[in-house]
RNA sequence: GGCCCGUUCGUCUAUCGGCUAGGACGCCAGGUUUUCAUCCUGGUAAGAGGGGUUCGAUUCCCCUACGGGCUACCA
């Protein structure tokens, strides 16, 4: 049997990184087993549904790699890929199931229920709509049919409901699911869930079975706050006569600390983003915070699965060649921000140095500062084993482009002797008379001047150092001189002069 | 409250009855880099508790505790 799975987000908001996650591993699933990949747009609550929400969703898969090979926007055989554009079928396939009565009309208003609800409750019990008291209530399996049918033809507001269990019935169901194993449950405790609402659009439950089975989805792989609801939509398979597919509950990812599922607000909290792309803003994603979409993938792929051996780093080929259900991790998994920024820095040493070398032409537009004639490129490679996020690359940069306006205070005090200034012009003389190319021969110059007149070297290397960037960081010293180049060198060492010798 | 799922270093995880419990993040220490970061080496630190089953349990079973999810005319 071919391998179709599907991603199935309601556009209500930005994907989340619990979403990402779920998408990968349908996506990995999908790529392993040369099985396909459906994203679906389950648009069925028209009060939540927000319209940027689907062209985010595209974009932000787009951006991790995540390629649906069906969807809205990818097409296939098995459209419309929008659940607001099947409502027919779920229609034609309501009624079938209340016509066989699996289903049934209820006309209890929304009122009626609350208060139901909060009277089992001050009685220290549960409402729950199920086979104990739909007898009481009223709907189609008390009312008779003509009742039923003229209630309907006046335009009674009502829903349907799924007749979850009867007195005949057998109480146990056994599931089965391929990260779990086998869930047993009591069919007598469950509720009857609502399948069309009263505005006739139907609930997740029935639209989700419905265009599963239609879009022979093989494998239903999603988070594990469907867990509860796997009996239900396993009866309503068997109800219609289907095959079930294959289910796999992922495990959620919570907090970074404290308890329960991650949120926003813990992002806003933590100083992290939690959606990939920028939503609105005030909400940057990951890639505003300068993560690579593959340290995302990969520490996201991480977090809940693991291929069993000692290898940290996966593209996304071998994420697909190792993937598996069964190596699906039982319990959540709390998400770590450093771990995420730690693959970043990773992934960041090994990227062409083109592409930070952009996102520093990028950083100097944003700063209004001219690059001159200085090598992007060169730069770029000098400072990207220092950057943990792309973003870093001003930081780490900044004083290849603006010469320092003052000096760390403690590394002139600690650095910058009475002998210093005099020592750094001969130096700036030799920089002048020299042609200062490369940081070796830079080196080499620097070093045998030091060794001919009786210098230490860390009476020149310091010093420098705070006259070229104006404190005791940065990549090496000759390497920053030669990049400058030597007039630019020069100068700033005759600023530093006058500014801390003064 | 009810139902379901889970529980190995602080965190992410390996282990599918033989364990001196392995790796990674973090943290600490040392080395390289005459700065800082990178990088390298080492260290720190764990099978929730109690009962079984077994020659032997982190691993299998039960109970308790704790954590999570669900309990909507949301998905």
């Amino acid at each position: 049997m071919a391998v179709r799975v599907r991603f199935a987000p309601s556009p209500t908001g930005p994907l989340h990184i619990g979403g990402v996650r779920t998408a990968l591993y349908n996506y990995l699933f999908a790529k392993k087993h040369k099985g396909t990949f459906v994203l679906r747009i389950e648009d069925t609550d028209q009060n939540r549904y927000v319209e940027e929400a689907e062209p985010y969703i595209h974009n932000a898969l787009a951006w991790l790699g995540i390629v649906p090979d069906e969807s809205s926007r990818a097409n296939g055989a098995f459209g419309p890929y929008r659940q607001s554009e099947r409502k027919k079928l779920y229609v034609k396939h309501i009624n079938e199931l209340v016509s066989v009565g699996n289903a049934y009309v209820a006309f209890d208003t929304p009122e009626e229920l609350a208060r139901m609800r909060s009277e089992a409750e001050s009685k220290g019990e549960t409402f729950i709509y199920n086979w104990k008291n739909r007898n009481a209530l009223k709907n189609s399996t008390t009312l008779s049919e003509k009742e039923t049918q003229e209630l309907i033809g006046k335009g009674a507001p009502h829903v349907v409901r799924f007749k979850m269990y009867s007195e005949k019935d057998e109480k146990n169901l056994r599931l089965h699911d391929q990260v779990r194993g086998t869930i047993d449950v009591d069919l007598s405790l469950l509720d009857d869930k609502i399948l069309v609402k009263q505005d006739g659009m139907p609930t997740y439950h029935l639209a989700n079975i419905v265009d599963d089975h239609y879009m022979e989805i093989s494998h239903v792989i999603r988070g594990e706050e469907w867990l509860p609801s796997m009996a239900l939509h396993v009866l309503l398979y068997l109800a219609f006569g289907w095959n079930p597919p294959v289910f796999a509950h992922v495990p959620l990812i919570l907090k970074p600390t404290g308890k329960g599922k991650l949120s926003k607000r813990d992002g806003d909290k933590f100083g992290f983003p939690v959606f990939p792309l920028e939503w609105d803003e005030n909400t940057p994603g990951f890639k505003e915070y300068g993560y690579l979409p593959e340290s995302l993938i990969n520490y996201l792929a991480l977090l809940g699965w693991s291929p069993g051996g000692e290898q940290e780093l996966f593209s996304m080929d071998e994420l697909i060649s190792s993937f598996s259900l069964e190596a699906i991790t039982k319990s959540g998994g709390r998400f770590d921000p450093e771990r995420c920024k730690w693959f970043n820095q990773q992934y960041l040493q090994h990227i062409d140095s083109s592409i930070v070398a952009a996102e520093l032409e990028k950083e100097l537009k944003k700063n209004s500062v001219s690059s001159g004639a200085l090598d992007l490129t060169r730069i770029a490679k000098l400072i990207q084993n220092r950057l943990t996020l792309l973003t870093d690359v001003w930081k780490e940069a900044d004083f290849f482009f603006v010469a320092p306006e003052d000096y760390d205070e403690k590394a002139v005090s600690k650095q910058w002797k009475d002998d210093t200034a005099k020592i750094l012009s001969s130096v700036a003389e030799l920089i002048d008379s020299a042609d200062v190319k490369t940081a070796d021969t830079l080196g080499v110059l620097i070093k045998s001047y030091a060794n001919d007149n009786g210098i230490g070297l860390g009476k020149i290397m310091a010093p420098l150092r705070i006259a070229l960037v104006g404190s005791l960081r940065g990549p090496d010293v000759f390497e920053i001189c030669s990049t400058i180049g030597a007039q630019n060198s020069i100068s700033r060492i005759n600023t530093a002069i006058k500014h801390i010798s003064a």
